[in-house]
DNA sequence: TTGAAAGCGCTAACAT
DNA sequence: ATGTTAGCGCTTTCAA
């Protein structure tokens, strides 16, 4: 049987003053107003009698559990663990715990989870699987909890997010091809339901119409997912359509391994004779060959950033002054996967 | 401002009854002590209403709040994902979610989550991070918390745990060896106050004795850590003793990488000169060069054995029949990290 | 400065 | 079958 928990009415009891003197000794905020010699009585009383207070039933008075949901499409991406470290960083030291859960980038999953989270009262919500409409988390949004989201964003929504230099990632990429001489760049995109796949399409074809870069689109494969098989599937695309290219951009690093496994299978080398490109530099990249050209994304930043941005709207320090977008920086890894090209082909 | 939520109160006056009464009709259990007429239109407007339970004031209640704490080192070690899928995967069908900490394989740090965890009414714990001698959750056992151990085990405590075949996996890896001709092997062992580095190393001892297969002192390196850096130390360790071995055992994966690279430093190549195997068979590993040789665990598999474990603790369904261990069974991976000797050397 | 009392939303023992 | 009542442990207003 769970042995009983030392209660406020336990300590009261034992000093002969009310419980909710006790609350008050014991509230570092309320202290001053109590004596300090009964306070200290208190105290001294907690500590011996190994007091600990109850989150639940404050919470339930108080409506704030002190615990925060974080939703992520699936923790065994290894993106997402640095994230994860990044926002207890922040989060642990003001006494917040999280639930983390995973969506496996299903809608439905995902707005049950959102549910489980209000029900259990978490203070707030990061999401880093939201889609760009989202409707569940819009409403959640819309009854006053505090969302924000990482690395993804909600169209035209007013939920604060922190997302990477999506454009700025894919135009340091396409000027690097360029710079080895590449001019046939195919790309293969990710779901374009997502944020991040719709806005580094976008981007690469502002970037090449920018470099003169004559862009097909044939030479464009949208993946279904952000994953190694759609890679492949998406590399195979681009080779049947006939059109040549000597460069392949990834809108990410698992589309890039997909896209190269793909290669290898059909002995064709890479960066020898198609040079492939990632985005976000996970962890175990540099481990594995040939080592990938790709953008490095801010992993454990964001999760800082983004829990910062959620500890400011829990504490709603002057709404009006959150930032509705937070765009951190990236910058260009130069692996082994991409190569000056033999001729002008 | 957060909305304010629906609660029982509120269909109550809804719907003209009393309180309890909706609390019975929405309770799947009670619900057929209610007339049929009288459920429906209670659940109706539960629905209409858009009502959720309020989990933090039923926990208060019923001492219950179907929230377990899984403790682990580091989130960022990929052994871990694969074990909280797992754990998921059993326990969010009955309704629990869980709260992840990482102890960051600190001691003090590890007490204090403890706590934390309990604070929060955690209805029990799945501990992945537990030393061999650990007062901390071996009190919060003793009082009354369900807890159930992964991969590691507290030496001489009555706490379940879940383990993995380490004697097993040893005793292959190392008739692995034998069968390529090593005779002078080493090991890197891992921390002497984890259950899996001292079972690691003693079974290593007693199925080397097995074999016939003699153990200098000096061809045992003990890692401080389970990390490459240590892994790293250990090789050099092992090289200046002077001698000779033409194969290492390692405690685990991340050991054997640190060797690997340690080797790759000074030119000795894996497995032409040294053969170099591993524990655990994390993920990627199978995309590192050279292919790490190693044991395979099971990684999901642990973590719902240890979730199906902590089911049965919360339901105390007859404590004595709750196995106190609980070991799987490993598997042997030849990759390329192994080789047959050039002689007999 | 301290005590009394109410109540957060829910469940459960008891009464009808 | 349903209502009444009490109370989980805490915070917080109001009174003294």
């Amino acid at each position: 049987m769970l042995k009983k928990r030392i209660t406020l009415k336990d300590i009261a009891r034992e000093t002969g003053v009310h419980v909710s003197t006790v609350s008050r000794a014991l509230d570092p905020v309320e202290r001053k107003n109590i004596t300090e010699e009964v306070a200290n009585r208190i105290q001294a009383a907690a500590n011996t009698l190994g007091y600990r207070p109850n989150r639940i039933a404050a919470g339930l008075r108080t409506n704030r559990t002190m615990t925060v949901g974080v939703m992520i499409p699936d923790i065994t991406n290894v993106i997402f663990p640095p994230i994860l470290r990044g926002i207890e960083c922040v989060l642990e030291p003001f006494g917040y715990a999280s639930i983390i859960v995973n969506t496996d980038s299903d809608a439905e999953r995902e707005e049950r989870l959102i549910d489980v989270l209000r029900d259990r009262g978490v203070d707030g919500i990061i999401h880093a699987a939201v889609l760009r409409s989202d409707p569940a988390i819009a409403k959640a949004a819309q009854d006053g909890l505090p969302v924000v989201t990482l690395n993804r964003k909600v169209d035209g929504s007013p939920i604060p997010s922190v997302v990477n230099d999506e454009d700025s990632g894919i135009c340091q990429m396409l000027r690097h091809l360029r710079s080895l001489g590449h001019t046939r760049i195919a790309h293969i995109a990710g779901p374009q339901d997502l944020s991040t796949g719709q806005l580094r399409l976008t981007a690469f074809r502002r970037a090449a119409e920018d470099m003169n870069i004559n862009v097909a689109d044939d030479l464009i494969a949208v993946a279904a997912r952000f994953d190694e098989a759609e890679g492949a599937r998406c590399l195979a695309t681009l080779l049947t359509t006939g059109r040549p290219f000597t460069a392949v951009l990834c809108a990410n690093d698992r589309l890039a391994l997909g896209a190269i496994e793909a290669m290898r299978e059909r002995n064709i080398a890479c960066p020898e004779q198609i040079s492939v490109t990632g985005f976000n530099d996970m962890p175990f990249l540099n481990l594995i060959q040939p080592k990938l050209t790709t953008i490095r994304i801010q992993q454990f930043g964001a999760g800082k950033a983004a829990a910062n941005i959620l500890l400011r709207l829990l504490n709603s320090d002057d709404k009006a002054m959150i930032p509705v977008a937070t765009v951190l920086p990236v910058e260009l890894i130069v692996r082994d996967s991409t190569a000056r090209t033999a001729n002008g082909a």
